[in-house]
DNA sequence: GATCCTTTATGATTTGGATCATATGCCTCT
DNA sequence: AGAGGCATATGATCCAAATCATAAAGGATC
């Protein structure tokens, strides 16, 4: 898997969910106008398109975003194991459940009317794994104002520049 | 169940979730400067705080909008169910599936940058079933921003007004 | 009926982020 | 080494939404 390669499109008929062995996939959704969304990253150990057991179709794109390799896993065997193993089954429930909190905590985050604000609060809950023009996509902002944000978060020392595109939280 | 009654707070213990019979339930989270944000709105028939079941605290404010009733559901029961019944298991996830992905088009639809458009498409997505003034704080918007643009989306007939604020989509 | 509160509604002003423009650093590919 | 592309970075300008202000309509309560 090579980056930019595209493991499914929006729409297409689900085939099942993936986990992440190495590398990095991002699902996104692409506006009318063309500009892309980040719904979700997904980074070594970590599944996606889980919901898509229980849908006939994705509903975003996945994205390659670092090469890397997946495993797809078969609708069928989720479905099948759900059934058999009880263990599995409330793992897998636990899992979206706690999805359902995460994007709710995001959607919180997206109301913070502060473009200041609003990324201290992205960057403190982990959101800056990749680089500042994606950080951007996710948190509906431009990456200029994501710039510019990070350099007045430096500039009153609530985050330091630790390289060339590098920023964090002062220790 | 009157209306401004408290169903439970952020950050209390979880009991259950709980299921409307009538009347209207809304989660919401007050920000830290004390605006609310609509999280999610339960009428007749719709459960709410799902997610709790895997949580030991809730993470928002169960608000009575409309005057009503609501039952609860212990959580060692919905556990208990889903071990026993497959079939109870595997509604309950699918339930949590589909809240994962009206949480994505959520995030998709406040990612639209103009007002009118984003009003439009919550509209055409059923969200205008209660005031304007609460629409507003589903999408991120101040209530006079949200009532020029739906007089706006009027005035160019992507909407009528059927009454003192009453809109509609166009039959 | 009088009072209070919320929702609806609109006008005036301000401002913060979008947009446009430009430039540099870095990585990859050839 | 050179070329192209993307991320980084910042400056200038513009505009749409926030904010502030005001007011009327409707509902609830006394």
């Amino acid at each position: 898997m090579q980056k930019g390669d595209v493991l499914f499109r929006q729409d297409q008929t689900t085939s099942g969910l993936y986990r992440v062995d190495s590398g990095c996939v991002t699902l996104q959704r692409t506006g009318l106008d063309g500009d892309t969304l980040t719904l979700h990253r997904a980074v070594s150990g970590g599944l996606f398109a889980e919901a898509s057991v229980f849908s006939a179709t994705y509903h975003c794109d996945a994205i390659c975003s670092e090469a890397g390799s997946v495993i797809k896993i078969a609708k069928a065997d989720i479905v099948a194991t759900m059934q058999s193993n009880p263990t599995f089954s409330e793992g897998f429930t636990r899992l979206l459940a706690v999805q359902v909190q995460q994007y709710r905590a995001h959607i919180e985050l997206l109301a913070i009317p502060s473009a200041k604000e609003r990324i201290l609060a992205a960057v403190q809950a982990g959101y800056l794994d990749s680089t500042v023009t994606e950080l951007a996509t996710r948190i509906n902002l431009s990456h200029e104002a994501c710039y510019r944000a990070l350099r007045g978060l430096c500039d009153d020392e609530f985050m330091v520049r630790v390289g060339r595109g590098k920023y964090a939280l002062p220790r």
